[in-house]
DNA sequence: CTTTTTTGTGTTTGCGTACACATTTATTCT
DNA sequence: AGAATAAATGTGTACGCAAACACAAAAAAG
């Protein structure tokens, strides 16, 4: 076996110090332009990988990294993230990383902001955030640059910030997959419903993605299509409920968009009215959801796998931090389609 | 932060050489009584916990993995696993692992015990295996366990093994997913049919699960069934041919499930005679198999990420030897559903 | 009573990082 | 010129563990 080439070794045909060359290696400064000169040669003419067992070890570093998401106990869809970060956090204990975790409350975009400036507050090596809010987003975006604190976004793509990456979704295929769903064995020409339950404004754009992909897809294949708007934060249930059985009633409706984690609130009726026949498709492994999809009345979930978006956001930071390894920019998920057959198999697996 | 405990504090404690400490901690002797002693007692009351990084720099090791899998010329479908090792060997090279590769004919049992024996012949520190022949792996792993190398098996159970890991999924759950997206929006009752392609008796155990899980559904269904056998190591293509063209003219077929890789055999001809109201459904993103995915008349591959398999199943022996980790002795990935639209997002994630 | 073998013990080395500290140059001011 | 200051480098060490090594002392053999 070869011997890997050293700090010491590099030193050495560079006839400087070792602790020259780390100071090339990091770019700390403090080096002549002759002595830089003679180790970049070096290093241009040999390839060093550094021993990274090594590395953490002599670092003896503790890694902060701040995770700003929204509030768990408000919406079953962000239990997820955390409990991929809780799995990350096990795994790079070890390189001395821990997270901390600042919430907000979802449809509040005051507690975002707060949430934010207190992660800034703790002054963290790395940040881990979902955006849901768009406008509000955008100064923090700045201000972690300034700081130099390298961040990465999961769940929604915000293109004007320049993360260190992007952790999510195509959310127009995910629509595109949708509509193939939908359309599959659907013999003659029916209704097809686009179901918007609204929390927040704020998603929209977000969810109109998903709206587009399903739309064009539906429309290739010459169906038609009905639209209808709820709003769940609607205290007045009853309109609610009034406006879930006009839809049921359109007639030849064959099936039901829910661009949201939210089928469920669709699927309950179906139950009460026993409505076999419109297939209903929306998203997220929710608890919710998931005694729906077991019992039928929703066909299918599309996974968007929060819980492993999170986890690969920690460790996207932590690469880059620990090993100073090259992140790719934007990494999306596979489009993961669930069905009461498969749902134990994804229930089971663990993030590796 | 409590800094944690080191063998030099253990040492000092003891009023012994670190040296003395480390002999005691890996039993290695070489210690006298009474130094035994003074290290145990002081052992007993503090919770020594071995910083890891420090270990595996100190043993400066390099490990040797070998890999027993099928030849990748002779079967697409194996060209997945080797992928998927050497990205884990990438991932892992800067830890000494390396791995090699001892590829056997999967339609030769004794190319596989010779496969195997060169394997164990090269004294590696894990093997990561395809256990395709039952019979003839059995002594191996017997061997593997007395000379106490950890092997970790891919894509096929063996029950009897007492393996480190099993890494695949679940085939009767993967047969019943394959017969629920088989009866979707299939109203009216028609005929099924199960083809096996086989090109090895050896297969069926394998094969057959997943058609008893697609049985089974099929029954709680009501559906009728419908199986037919097929060779496609006879050379005779035009029996081959025929036998097809028998089966889609059966009257009322509904759809035909594939449960290897070889669904592409079927399309071809589905295309040729421009059927597009069978449902073929079949099994794994090989490239023969994405052209027909793409254009319809495959509805619906699922895919057993076979370069998963072997990337977890590396990354399970490299923890395994180099971090003393707990592995879980099974490992079911999830059974993932691809369609036209969600394939390319499978194909462009990568493994994580 | 000497020589060889066994046994116990302490020391060193392997690694990269990040300091404190020492030493050498180069530049500026008096 | 000579001293003072600054910048550039070099030296040394701790971090943490394992394993090889050196060397003593004790036990066994001759």
């Amino acid at each position: 076996m070869t011997k890997s080439i050293r700090i010491k070794d590099i030193a050495l045909k560079a006839q400087v110090s070792v602790g020259t060359v780390d100071r090339v290696l990091h770019n700390r400064g403090r080096v002549s332009e002759d002595a830089l000169k003679k180790v970049l040669a070096v290093l241009e003419e040999i390839d060093y990988k550094p021993n990274l067992i090594a590395r953490t070890l002599g670092s003896n570093k503790t890694y902060h990294l701040a995770l700003i998401v929204p509030d768990p106990s408000q919406d079953p869809y962000w239990e997820a993230p955390v409990e991929g970060i809780l799995q990350a956090e096990v795994e790079w204990a070890r390189y001395g990383f821990r997270a901390e975790r600042f919430i907000f409350n979802q449809h509040d975009n005051q507690s975002f902001e707060r949430a934010a400036e207190l992660a800034l507050k703790s002054s963290p090596d790395g940040i881990l955030i979902a955006p849901l809010f768009y406008r509000e987003s955008l100064p923090f975006f700045k201000r972690f640059e300034q700081q130099k604190i390298p961040f990465a976004l999961f769940n929604t793509n915000i293109h004007e910030a320049k993360p260190l990456s992007f952790i999510g979704q195509d959310l127009y295929k995910s629509g595109r997959t949708a509509g193939e769903l939908m359309c599959l064995g659907q013999k003659d020409s029916g209704t097809f419903a686009i179901v918007h339950i609204y929390e927040d404004i704020q998603n929209s754009v977000h969810i109109l993605e998903k709206e587009k992909g399903f739309i064009d897809y539906l429309r290739e294949r010459n169906k038609e299509l009905k639209t209808i708007t709820m709003s769940l934060s609607d205290p007045h249930e009853n309109s609610f409920r009034d406006q879930i059985s006009t839809l049921c009633n359109t007639p030849n409706l064959k099936g039901i968009f829910v661009s949201t984690s939210k089928a469920y609130t669709i699927a309950s009726h179906l139950k009460e009215i026993n409505q076999k026949n419109i297939r209903l498709i929306g998203y997220d492994l929710i608890p919710e959801n998931l005694g729906y999809l077991k019992s039928g009345e929703i066909t299918f979930l599309i996974n968007q796998n929060p819980k492993r978006q999170a986890f690969l956001g920690f460790r996207c930071l932590a690469n880059h931090l620990l090993f100073k390894k090259e992140v790719q920019s934007i990494d999306l998920l596979p489009l993961e389609i669930i069905t009461a057959e498969n749902l134990q198999s994804y229930l089971d697996s663990e993030i590796h």
